[in-house]
DNA sequence: CATATGACGATAT
DNA sequence: AATATCGCCATAT
């Protein structure tokens, strides 16, 4: 069933991450058209990414962490992300000048 | 219309 | 540096 525009644009983008690359929650909302809702990106993902197939684990915080709390949710992500070849460093970061999605560039 | 929510981000302390 | 606070905003109710 459609949802609204942003929501469906937030999918869409959501879903035009490439494996082995990450973005933030505020970049998706900024290529989704709203720049500053980040947080609503977090709900949506929150709400639909079972439900949609979504690759929901290449969405990080600005920092390059996982946002998800340990037991709920941040193992697996650490898991998924570690399939793709994308390695947490000592802290718990990721690289995002190695692994951040660079949309559109040549 | 009023309030609550959310896996954020920027700024202040 | 680590924590607290505030601003943000599309949806849900």
């Amino acid at each position: 069933m459609a949802r609204h525009a942003f929501t469906d644009r937030v999918i869409q983008t959501v879903r035009d991450i490439p494996a082995g690359k990450v973005a933030t929650y505020g970049q998706i909302a900024r290529l989704a058209g709203s720049p500053r809702a980040a947080r609503q990106v977090a709900r949506i993902l929150h709400a639909c990414s079972a439900k949609e197939g979504l690759p929901w684990h290449r969405v990080v915080n600005r920092e390059g962490r996982i946002a998800l709390k340990p037991f709920q949710g941040f193992e697996e992500q650490r898991r998924l992300l570690e399939r793709e070849g994308i390695r947490l460093d000592s802290s718990g970061a990721i690289d995002l000048r190695r692994f951040l999605w660079l949309p559109r560039q040549p």
